[in-house]
DNA sequence: CTGAAAGCGCTTACAG
DNA sequence: CTGAAAGCGCTTACAG
């Protein structure tokens, strides 16, 4: 149309230069006009250009098996897009150990890749760690937690706030006046762990919000995550707050809390995170009430996609993506299970 | 590596016939061992085959607008497949007229599809219909809802019964000793919508499974949908029932209900289903406590996947694809409606 | 700055 | 029954 050949063409879609002014004007003009947009199909075909994702993420084998699911949902997508010629490597770091995180972020820089999905879960180690994403033109996508003021390409993840005030709701339903509350941060880390903070806060908000709901609101942390200290400091807070009609806790630990009521053999609203292996049985005998789920395996689908949203067809989708904050119970787990 | 020209390949590959069979064996053995998988990239953009789609659903615009979200999901589909070059025809029919189904029907057969997506609503006239599908050879997918005596490619929804488990669940939690629960259907052919007959179902067997809690159903049918017969239907009920403390409506009419509550100025607990937007309003404003959603939208984004997975890609997932049932209020509203 | 040519990994007639 | 050739819509050196 333009009166010029195919290679000027791709040229100016690609802005690759080398285009004399007018010509560039004319084919662009023509390329408005037609909505001209290259066959991917096509182009992928024909570039022998590979791309190489890094996927940086914590432990999926620490205290808790959280970071599995994720991992399942990467592995879909890049399945999904197998064709599209993209090498990827894991690099998993223990989300306690900023030794650890360090080492296994220089690797990530190392290896040269086009882009990378990363879960910045150490607050001050990530923030040095993307400096040097920046320098090297490595785009980066977050998962799980954000950190706002950074550059990133895409967050994917949950609004950490407005799953503690929907935890309160639950909490509250039905409760008698005078009811009192345990809140329970079980973390090695907890100052370092920003979203599990947000679900504290969250928490509280609805309670303030709703000033009619009468309840006493006692919050412990547990700074060693295993079990015999658990119990331990479980123990001691029973003894001291007599009259506990529910407990929240704002991570994935909740089937420690789970474990010492069921030994104890104490029925209580009890309130947590995340569908992982560790807290079905508890939720299906009752033991735990509610999970909020943080949609872990779309975390991980969907931040693959991001990056090959990108890099290979181009095109940006939304920069904050926010999973829907979903509400499980012993009736509605299996199709949460199998979907 | 089997001594052969590709055109020979492509024929085992492809089961084109007209390979001796000493080729045949060659080449499949060869196949076996180097796990050759054609490149999709390739093979469509070679191919000049045309895929057609048949979209065939229910009306977006009856008296509640369901069918909008299962649209929504199926166009996302198309858009990220777009480069696969398939066609799509959409056929829309008024749920609760058969001519209008059976109209549409036809006019999916003589356009000669090569897969079809369909919501089998109307029970008799969907069984019919795939009849002459089958004759034609058109493979389909069935979302929402489903026959399972039928030979369906795939089947995208959710599980109705276990719906109304979970929403007597919700409607139990902190109930006092002695309520009363009303169950509202509102439908003009309550016997041929079979998945509402089956969400009533589960709300019972809940009852069932739990003896231990107090309650006392009462169900009444309101086969016309305006407003005005709604508002005096449920005036009889409160008339009839003096201690309603809960009301389960097992379909997305239930802002029906909220609307005549709101006039009553009563507050009572609400349970109904689906995220449209007659609904939000009242989730927002309180007036609605519970609902239970369907994902419409990925019924129709994985109804469109469905048919490129068996017809394109060749490689059928999931048989039923049993989709999550989500569990919304006003406080985790805000990012279903965004996601 | 521009065009012609080869090639990506397939499919599809066509000739034998 | 089998192979050679053209072509799908691009990208990528290369020559000028």
């Amino acid at each position: 149309l333009a009166g010029v050949s195919i290679g000027t063409v791709d040229r100016v879609i690609h802005q690759r230069g080398q285009v004399s002014g007018d010509t560039l004007k004319k084919v662009m003009k023509i390329v408005e006009k037609v909505h001209f947009r290259p066959d991917v199909l096509a182009s992928t075909l024909a570039s022998k250009k590979k791309f190489r994702f890094i996927i940086l993420i914590p432990d999926c084998h620490d205290d808790s098996s959280f970071w599995k699911a994720p991992l399942t949902g990467m592995k879909k997508a890049i399945a999904e897009i197998s064709h599209f010629g993209i090498e990827t490597i894991y690099l998993h770091f223990d989300q306690f150990d900023p030794v650890s995180f360090q080492h296994q972020a220089n690797k990530a820089i190392r290896s040269k890749p086009d882009g990378l999905l990363f879960a910045p879960v150490q607050y001050l180690q990530s923030v040095e760690f993307v400096k040097s994403c920046t320098e090297n033109n490595i785009p980066y996508v977050f998962i799980n937690s954000n950190i706002e003021e950074l550059d990133y390409l895409s967050y994917i993840g949950q609004d950490s706030i407005q799953s503690g005030y929907l935890a309160a709701k639950l909490m509250s339903l039905g409760f008698v006046a005078g009811s009192e509350i345990l809140v329970v941060n079980i973390s090695k880390q907890i100052a370092n762990h920003r979203h599990i903070l947000k679900r504290n806060k969250g928490f509280e908000n609805y309670f303030e919000d709703h000033p009619g709901i009468d309840v006493n609101i006692n919050t412990i942390n547990i700074e060693n995550t295993n079990q015999e200290y658990v119990d331990h400091s479980l123990g001691k807070a029973f003894m001291k707050f007599k009259n506990i009609n529910g407990i929240f806790v704002p991570s994935s630990r909740v089937f420690k809390v789970a474990t010492y009521l069921d030994k104890m053999k104490k029925k209580i609203r009890l309130i947590g995170y995340d569908l992982i292996e560790e807290n079905i049985p508890f939720l299906e005998d009752g033991t735990i009430d509610f999970l909020i789920s943080q949609k872990p395996v779309e975390q991980g689908y969907f931040g693959i996609m991001a990056l090959l949203n990108h890099l290979v067809l181009k095109k940006d989708g939304k920069k904050n993506l926010y999973l829907p904050i979903d509400i499980i119970t012993k009736e509605n787990l299996k199709y949460y299970l199998e979907y």
